[in-house]
DNA sequence: CGACTCTTTGAATTTTGTCAAACTGAGTGG
DNA sequence: CCACTCAGTTTGACAAAATTCAAAGAGTCG
């Protein structure tokens, strides 16, 4: 299955936050070989030691990136949402340093890596957006390691979802600070560097005091900016254009 | 002051573990602006919100990307050795999402921003390595969160300290399992997530266990496997090249 | 209904943090 | 050369945060 311009949207979306695609730019874009597949959840995609040859884009659904310890234990280190490219370090680093895996069912697109590579040489400003969106992930990582490193879990789950929230009202899935938050509440731990029971806790009080609304698979914040200082949240790391494009849902 | 052939070396050494450069590459690298300075130790050479022009190539001495919670509370996210550029990421991204810091008295060499797209158009393989080195920055901070979020205090230090050794080792600057750790216990503790009084215990193990021998600022290991093992420290994340040039003092 | 997975609860335990003070060693100025 | 300072390390006692274990509810799907 070959993805049409339809489903490869999420991908040139998120490239449009960055540049304005000229048409050569979008023609390339549409042209690019891209092998469909629909994953169902909590399957990996890739794996830690694999050797990559071709990098997917995400067009639906969540993904995670992570690791599992010798004591067995796991960390996530990144959700990812549609329009990202999760693996694309795989184009310059021969070996893969982590499994990724579904969260949810997935529609993702391959992208073989010579097929990227000439798209890189003969667009640079395409290479440079996707560099740019690699080095975003880095932003996110350092500030991973600031929530897990040094702060408690309550303020840690806020900035969490804070986080969640602002990326996915990026990629248009949320509106009025309201999403889908579909991961376990051991999968939240396993990202928190948190246990089952304790975030299980965590969002109780969370609930407890009206700073998020979780029903089922569905979060609401009443009060964003009361949410946002319980987290220490600053979304300037997320880098996402302050322009009229890139935050359509999240104003307030 | 401008950096001559010499000064550079780290930097170019840094890439030239990537490509096998050939003249005109290194002619570029060699011709690239770079302004020298040297840097006292605990200054900051950029700051979080900054808007940065140009980027640094560390040349000597060592750094630390760190920010600070609103609680006040310190996490460091990097340590950077010679030949790293820590601040590439701003070549791309706009604001500045953290400090950088020295750790050591440090020679930098500034690089403008301007300089370095033009070698990366004119250059697509000394961009490729670029890109590639901001992707091993990112992978190490994967494995940094990790660390912080799933493993135990003595397990994550004796992680740090391999992975410490492992890119002194792989800049030249390790022999024998021996290098300096020029970091205090407290910088020490912003990036391991943990209070000053638990790694001064944790340390007291690791050096009762005979695991590491810490004689002020000098680490040595007597038994690389034992503290890789103890570690939980598989090298693959810093994706050192496996072939001659790369890690030429850590073998055994 | 029955089999699952996911969430919730309680109690005991462990790990790590906090606070406060003493110790050490390398400068510094008198 | 000696007090003095200062940053860094070390120690002890106590407190807080988070984990572990075990079991009970809830919700969903075939």
């Amino acid at each position: 299955m070959s993805a049409s311009t339809s489903d490869r949207h999420p991908f040139i979306r998120r490239l449009e936050t960055t540049v304005a695609l000229c048409d050569r730019e979008r023609a390339a874009l549409e042209r690019l070989p891209m092998q469909l597949a629909d994953i169902r959840a909590d399957q990996d995609i890739v794996r830690e030691g694999d050797r990559a040859s071709r990098s997917f884009a995400l067009l639906a659904g969540c993904t995670c990136t992570y690791k599992v310890t010798n004591a067995g234990k796991r960390q996530i280190s990144a959700f990812h949402v549609p329009g990202d490219v999760p693996d694309l370090q795989s184009l310059h680093l021969t070996t893969l340093d982590g499994s990724i895996g579904t969260l949810t069912p997935c529609r993702v697109g391959f992208m073989p890596h010579e097929a990227l590579r000439d798209l890189c040489h003969e667009h640079p400003r395409l290479a440079d957006a996707l560099w740019r969106g690699t080095l975003i992930e880095g932003a996110i990582f350092r500030e991973w390691t600031v929530n897990v490193g040094r702060r408690d879990a309550l303020s840690r789950t806020a900035h969490l979802l804070c986080e969640w929230m602002s990326r996915l009202g990026a990629a248009g899935l949320a509106h009025n600070h309201a999403c889908e938050l579909p991961m376990t509440q051991a999968e939240l731990a396993d990202a928190l560097g948190l246990s089952t029971v304790h975030v299980n806790r965590t969002l109780q009080e969370l609930r407890r005091s009206g700073l998020v609304v979780l029903t089922g698979t569905a979060l609401q914040v009443p009060n964003w900016a009361l949410l946002m200082s319980f987290g220490d949240f600053d979304p300037t790391y997320l880098h996402l254009q302050t322009g009229a494009p890139a935050r359509p849902a999240l104003q307030g």
